[in-house]
DNA sequence: ACGCTGACTATTA
DNA sequence: CTAATAGCCAGCG
């Protein structure tokens, strides 16, 4: 394990958008209505870089510092897994979150995953 | 500038 | 079914 960056990646505190991969994963991920749920490549190929789906996670590791607050916890993996739960505050946040929008969470795992999956790649 | 890392995914054994 | 491997690419030391 790694000790986190307080930094984060090139904040532009003039104001002006970076257009960095990661504010671009943000938005998206706020756009992703409640009570559904997607998939790190889906978010990574609706950005165009089908293959980079690692960096969405890493994109959303960032996202617990960016505000407005990005809904990361209706991230999960293609499994509808909830992978990233480990990295919530405390790990239950998350199931916790999802519960609470009406998706069933058993053993870590997403029920009807597929029913309540949203596709970024529809919106645009 | 080079190399390692990683909240992933697909393929192969 | 599980385990291992490769591909992917931006950020950081």
């Amino acid at each position: 394990m790694k000790k986190e960056s307080k930094k984060l990646n090139t904040l532009n505190p003039s104001g002006h958008r970076d257009a960095s991969f990661f504010e671009l994963v943000f938005e998206l991920v706020r756009q992703i209505p409640q009570g559904r749920v997607t998939s790190y490549g889906a978010i990574a190929a609706a950005l165009g870089t089908k293959g980079s789906a690692r960096m969405v996670g890493w994109a959303m590791n960032q996202s617990h510092f960016v505000k407005p607050a990005v809904p990361a916890h209706r991230v999960v993996n293609r499994l509808g897994r909830l992978t990233g739960k480990m990295h919530f505050s405390p790990p239950e946040r998350m199931q916790q979150l999802l519960e609470k929008e009406g998706i069933q969470v058993l053993d870590d795992q997403i029920v009807h995953f597929q029913k309540h999956f949203w596709d970024p790649n529809q919106l645009i």
